[in-house]
RNA sequence: GGGCGAUUAGCUCAGAUGGCAGAGCACCUCGUUUACACCGAGGGUGUCGGGAGUUCAAGUCUCUCAUCGCCCACCA
């Protein structure tokens, strides 16, 4: 005998082993030779990372789509494997030494590259194991790693092959630049913050006047939201159509304390109406600057270092031909060495004293800050490597303007052309030592050598110079995502012509969040287009991002992660699973909740529960059960449903639709099957002949099985050991199962019941509506019946008294005395109760369901009268409408009736 | 500043191609009917955010306003 409920967690620990052990998550396994593919990359998740919510629904999607092709008979393929995530590696690993007080630097490269790998090796397992544990069924055998051997092979092709072509390429910019990490990072890894400051107003001096605070005519006001980097200022800008200070443009201003003379020029970006209207120009410190200064032909005087601290004494360009006054002397003593924030603060201080501060406002704008490390970033004059993004993306671009590509929902295409019409150069290298290494060797002289291997690069640098030359490897290595965007192809064996290329690439499907689309979707498009000449992917589609009970974005700081393993653990992954998908609309958030995630443990006791009725009241039968031999109508209708969720259930999925086949599963099971088949056969089951007996068992059976292949993908660990335990089970694993496609339908049986069940459910509620107790046994008194009722009536009678506990059920042409009455289609049902009927309570009653009624019949009315409905509307929606009005006119009639009778009787 | 999405029952949300407003949870009443109290039966009057338009017909399509959220953007 089964326990009452089901214990997921010995359960599915045990299940889980089980497949693994019978290899049934091998690509291909239990496929035919000539089946259709269908592949998945998983999104390989950072390999120090642990599960988290959107792991989790991430992975139950992509395992929803797998496990259901794999029972289609498809040759299955999900690829796992990991990313060795740059930065967040690095970070973490970092983190650790720094608690044992030991540090990157003093270690060294090697030694710390190695103590990232032990890391790795450590925490790699962690994850995978928790999306075994979450029942996901991709092929381990295959895990692959975006730092193994064979990975940084197809890295340093993709990267040698694109410089060669010109496509990659170093190049001085302004960068944006972290300064906590510093490392240059792309524009996707900036995230810009609201900020409440100031926004300062300095005069400065005009040239050629005495400069007074007090007379607006020695000095021009201008307005900035960086006094620190006031000190590499090299211009003055105004808008040319500026009428209030386009006259200015020629002379020149003296920057304060430094002494520089600063033009004022003309550029058609200044805005007249922000700020003053003047804009200082620092093109070292700021994009914008930067490409004013490009465009006039400006120095870049830098005045901050890669830490951001301010640097004045060493920077030789600033301290060129200047005399060093007193006041220089100063401002170099206070602000030399001091981190940009201080050096604010003294700026600031100092402007203020000489009687350059003008004005002071308070000012909120955007504020780029660095995603990791979350302080403010420094856009920074470095050399650093670049991707030409605008060429790769218009193959990818087209190739989803052709559809090619399908992105799901369809409403991110747009998202995803601006990006990719917009797109910019990418940066690639990171001042970091976890990741691929730039394959660029430099020679004495600085010339470049982009080559696979040190010895290739030689080779190359010898016939360049003619003679052996030492040569030295750039030292930086490339970001993270650089290597994920060759996931597609690379974790299929590419730069290798691969079997697996060859038979799973492209793959069908990915599945992500939508906050991937830059960072991940987009670039695989890219590079995927240039290597592969396809689509990585023929559909695209992105999911929710998980939120906590209130919306907001869960994080660590917050304290507000909902940690999915202790989910697991409380109500089993079966449950985490199914609340996941239910809750996974196409909407933006979803919104995680533990009442939910109860809700669908409860109905896996549900399954588990009305398996135990079958073992106790079904066992196992020599039956090979077919429904079209079938000959109970409850039977044909239990089938019928069961053919029709079949249906709804493969669409549904085939389309995405998750949500939708999850509904009408849950449904099936609880309300149909449980709630009124189960209940509809109890009666039978004590009481039938035998060769009814053993159709009802072999139905029982033989739906519980179907249902366990349909919520298979949904609820694995559950459906696979109650398919272990029902007697159709051989050896085989559910996992491994084919698919159903059921073709059984009887609609004359389906009308049968659906008019019992409705039958039932009107007695139910009139006897709550008289607050009968429950137990009570009543005569059933059925006035205006006709032939058809009356045969229905006798056929079901069994079912009818034990579901509405009805004694007897007997024919009258007229309503007895004392009898609550309801209209049951064209009938009345009467349940005469004697002294316990209040007929004032029942006359009440009729007369607010008639003005119900009425409403109706008015509404109908009005729209059958309208010319213009009957002439436009299609056909069968006037006749379904005169239909209805038809009804609701019997059950005007016989309400009336009912009430009539209490009035007469009364 | 631009773009996208949301607004439906107390809460969380479903409602493809317009045609009788739904589910789960919560809540109330009743119930130890031999699978399940993680259960069963019964219980819903909701200006479908406001306004306008298209249509015989609008939660659904169009416009507009409001509120909220997200993404993108170099603006001092």
């Amino acid at each position: 005998m089964l326990e009452k409920t089901y214990d997921p967690n010995d359960t599915e620990r045990r299940i889980a082993v089980a497949w693994e052990k019978a290899g049934v998550f091998r690509a291909g396994a239990g496929a035919d030779a000539r089946a259709e593919t269908f592949s998945i990359v998983i999104p390989p998740p950072n390999v120090t990372g642990s599960l988290h919510m959107g792991h989790a629904l991430n992975n139950t999607i992509q395992d929803i789509l797998i496990r259901f092709e794999r029972m289609r008979g498809k040759n299955v393929l999900w690829q796992p494997g990991m990313d060795h995530a740059g930065i967040a590696t690095q970070m973490v690993v970092e983190r650790k030494l720094y608690e044992k007080k030991q540090s990157r630097k003093e270690m060294g490269r090697k030694k710390f590259i190695q103590c990232v790998w032990n890391w790795c090796h450590d925490s790699g397992a962690i994850i995978a194991n928790q999306l075994r544990r979450l029942g996901i069924s991709c092929d381990w055998s295959r895990e692959r790693f975006t730092m193994d051997e064979r990975f940084s092979d197809a890295v340093l092709e993709v990267f040698v092959s694109l410089y060669k072509k010109g496509l990659i390429y170093k190049d001085k910019q302004l960068v944006n630049w972290d300064p906590k990490l510093l490392t240059a990072i792309s524009d996707l890894e900036v995230e810009q913050k609201e900020i409440k400051g100031n926004l300062w107003y300095f005069r400065y001096p005009l040239e050629g006047v005495l400069f007074n605070p007090l007379d607006s005519s020695t000095f021009v006001v201008v307005a900035t939201t960086r006094p620190e980097t006031m000190l590499g200022d090299v211009a003055i800008a105004v808008n040319p159509n500026d009428r209030l200070h386009a006259k200015l443009v020629g002379r020149r201003v003296i920057l304060p304390f430094v002494g520089r003379k600063l033009s004022i020029i003309s550029d058609d970006s200044v805005d007249p109406e922000s700020g003053s209207g003047l804009v200082k120009i620092t093109p070292a410190h700021d994009f914008n600057d930067f490409d004013i200064g490009r465009r006039h032909r400006l120095a870049l005087i830098s005045v901050l270092d890669r830490k951001a601290d301010i640097v004045l004494k060493k920077n030789f360009e600033f301290m060129k031909g200047l005399e060093r006054s007193f006041l220089l002397n100063e401002l170099i003593l206070k602000l030399d060495g001091q981190n940009r924030f201080v050096g604010r603060k003294k700026i600031l201080e100092m402007m203020k004293e000489a009687g350059y501060l003008h004005e002071i406002k308070p000012y909120s704008h955007m504020v780029p800050h660095g995603d990791r490390s979350g302080v403010p970033i420094e856009p920074i004059l470095t050399d650093q490597w670049y991707i030409n993004a605008a060429e790769l993306a218009k193959p990818a671009i087209s190739s989803v303007h052709e559809c090619s590509t399908n992105l799901i929902p369809k409403g991110w295409k747009k998202t995803y052309f601006y990006w990719m019409d917009n797109i910019k150069p990418w940066c690639i290298s990171r001042q970091l030592w976890w990741g691929h290494q730039i394959p660029a060797w430099y020679g004495p002289d600085g010339k470049v050598f982009v080559e696979k291997t040190e010895k290739e690069a030689e080779a190359v640098a010898l016939h360049y110079y003619g003679q052996k030359m030492r040569l030295v490897r750039d030292q930086d290595v490339l970001d993270t995502w650089f290597s994920s965007a060759l996931w597609p192809f690379a974790s299929l064996g590419w730069p290798q012509k691969t079997e697996d290329l060859n038979m799973y690439y492209p793959t069908n499907i990915l599945v992500t969040g939508f906050d991937l689309i830059f960072f991940w979707v987009a670039r695989m498009m890219m590079m995927s287009l240039h290597f592969m000449d396809q689509v990585p992917f023929r559909t695209v589609f992105m999911h929710a991002l998980v939120r906590d009970k209130s919306g907001a974005k869960m994080s660590k700081s917050k304290g507000n992660v909902v940690d999915p393993l202790q989910l697991m653990d409380e109500y089993g992954a079966d449950a985490l699973r199914f609340s996941l998908v239910m809750m996974a609309g196409q909407g933006c958030d979803l919104k995680v909740d533990s009442a939910r995630i109860a809700g669908y443990r409860n109905f896996c006791t549900k399954l588990w529960n009305a398996a135990r009725f079958c073992k106790m009241n079904a066992p196992m039968q020599d039956f090979d059960f077919v429904p079209e031999e079938t000959q109970l109508n409850v039977n044909r209708w239990v089938l019928t449903e069961l053919t029709r969720v079949s249906s709804h259930v493969t669409e549904s999925i085939a389309s995405y639709r998750f949500h939708e086949a999850a509904t009408a599963l849950y449904s099936f099971v609880w309300n149909t099957f449980c709630d009124w088949y189960l209940e509809l056969i109890k009666p039978l089951l004590q009481n039938s002949s035998h060769s009814d007996l053993i159709e009802i068992k072999g139905c029982v059976s033989w739906c519980l099985d179907n249902v366990y292949k349909l919520l298979h993908p949904f609820m694995p660990f559950i459906t696979e050991d109650l398919w272990a335990m029902s007697k159709t089970a051989r050896s085989d694993l559910l996992a491994v199962t084919r698919w159903p496609l059921l073709h059984f339908r009887d609609e004359g049986a389906a009308d049968d019941m659906n008019w019992l069940v409705e039958l039932v459910s009107a007695i139910r509620s009139l006897r709550g509506d008289l607050s009968l107790p429950s137990k009570l046994q009543v005569v059933l008194v059925i006035v205006g019946a006709d032939d058809f009722d009356c045969k229905r009536l006798s056929s079901y009678q069994s079912m009818i008294k034990r579901l509405a506990r009805i004694e007897k059920i007997t024919f009258f042409n007229e309503s007895p005395t004392l009898a609550a009455q309801m209209v049951f289609r064209n009938m009345i049902l009467c349940i005469p109760i004697g002294s316990l009927l209040d007929v004032e309570v029942e006359q009440v009653r009729l007369r607010r369901e008639i003005e119900k009624i009425l409403k109706k019949i008015a509404k109908i009315t009005e729209k059958l009268s309208n010319n213009q409905f009957i002439e436009k509307a299609k056909s069968e929606i006037v006749m379904a409408e005169r239909k209805r009005l038809e009804e609701y006119q019997i059950l005007k009639e016989r309400t009336e009736r009912a009430l009539a009778f209490f009035d007469s009787n009364n």
